[in-house]
DNA sequence: CGTACTATTGCGCAATCCGCAATCGATTTC
DNA sequence: GAAATCGATTGCGGATTGCGCAATAGTACG
């Protein structure tokens, strides 16, 4: 998972690779799966889960461990683009509201888009992201957009830089048919989303700008890819407008 | 702030601590200051910093400091309670529309309640909770109804232990006087909180029940004292009850 | 009641991390 | 424009801290 690098302390890289394991295993999880996960030594591991219990980061039931509720605590402390959180939950909702599927809020970092935030609907089936997950730009439909900002080379230089892993067999693998794509989503001022991270799954991702026309972030809408209609571009342009109007 | 546990590995209580600092500090903090707040020394505070970077849990704007995405990740993975927070989120919304105030979840843990989630409404004014934040049992309406759940003693052992501090000039800090209103809470089936938490903020809650009568979470809202009316008690019953099903 | 498994702890070594103090870099002041 | 000031960063050597081993306690299972 995470390499060893130099300047690192190892007591952190390995509490974050414990908390990691926890986040992947959901539930409850042993200690001796634990320190099989992360390749710990199950007496390093459990002296080191020990602290991160005194310091309410795992909580423990039995001899089980989950991630700990102060995570909770510093999750929703954590400050980049609060103020974008905030203002986009009731555009959102109401986003959502209209439309009857997901809305998702999204920014980028680096090569991958994060999830920040997300109003699902009330339905028996849905897409569900998971806040803080991270995907890759080319398959997104938002990431698709943010690719198309810089100039062609950067989207050249992702293409180069990541490989183009494919998720589905739809996911665009080619540079050439990807540049191609991107460049008729910026166009269109919008991106379809066309099962290419997972099948089943269809998106509409629109960015949101500043008045200056910085990429502030960017929204969507999943739904299982026969649900999805092509109307929803207005009402998602117009909610992108509204949050953008709301950051102005 | 926390102390030196025996069996506590130190890096982990350091970084905890810095954590904890960054959480309190919203926005970007120095170095120096990270240092000072926690008693560490500077350049083992760095480390650790750096450290924390690499990992995620921090993040790095020029030479200051704010809470990493990746815990934005981690909270949205604690397991405990998910699927109450799943379940109750549309009946909180539903609530927070019918009545155009903040509705709040929360659970015991000891002698506190953890705010688990809130729904918030569009308003210039409003109370917000933050996710993941505790308040001791006798200053919220909910944690009255946990406290007067148990038998009297359960009630007045906690009086003794935590000697009942004062928040405001309403807060009860008298054994007697709690008791009291504590058993004519959990007759009525909800409480008030009347500015005992904090002065001008009132709340009504309620308790969620599972079918064997376990307490399963509160739910209450939150208002400016001025606005909060009597007849959201029954809307707040029902929605209790809502959730109740649903979780059943 | 015994067996097999996992969680927990004592111990002694050494790797890890720490604090000092010196360096670097940026910003301010005269 | 030079110098001074302040915070961030890093090299170093020492000792503290955390480590792995292996032995023990605790638990589930047959």
């Amino acid at each position: 998972m995470t390499q060893a690098n130099p300047s690192s302390i190892q007591v952190v890289d390995r509490l974050t690779a414990l908390l990691e394991a926890l986040a992947r295993n959901r539930g409850a999880v042993g200690l001796k799966l634990l320190a099989a996960d992360t390749g710990l030594h199950p007496s390093t591991a459990f002296r080191i889960l020990a602290s991160a219990v005194e310091n309410g980061l795992v909580a423990r039931e039995g001899s089980n461990y989950r991630l700990g509720l102060r995570l909770l605590q510093l999750g929703s402390r954590v400050a980049s683009h609060q103020d974008l959180r905030r203002e986009a939950r009731p555009v959102m909702e109401a986003l959502r509201d209209a439309i009857g599927e997901t809305v998702n809020l999204t920014v980028r970092e680096g090569d991958e888009v994060i999830y920040l935030d997300r109003a699902l609907p009330e339905r028996m089936m849905r897409v569900e992201q998971r806040v803080g997950s991270r995907a890759p730009l080319h398959v997104t439909a938002v990431g698709k957009l943010m690719l198309g900002e810089g100039d062609e080379t950067a989207c050249r230089e992702y293409a180069r830089r990541t490989g183009l892993p494919g998720y589905t067999r739809y996911s665009f693998t080619d540079e050439e048919q990807l540049v191609q794509h991107v460049s008729g989503c910026v166009r269109a001022g919008f991106a379809y989303d066309d099962e290419e991270a997972e099948t089943g799954v269809g998106c509409i991702g629109v960015l949101v700008h500043d008045e200056r026309g910085e990429i502030l972030a960017g929204l969507s809408i999943s739904a299982p890819i026969e649900r999805r209609r092509d109307d929803w571009v207005a009402p998602l342009k117009e909610a992108a407008k509204q949050l953008s109007a709301r950051l102005g």
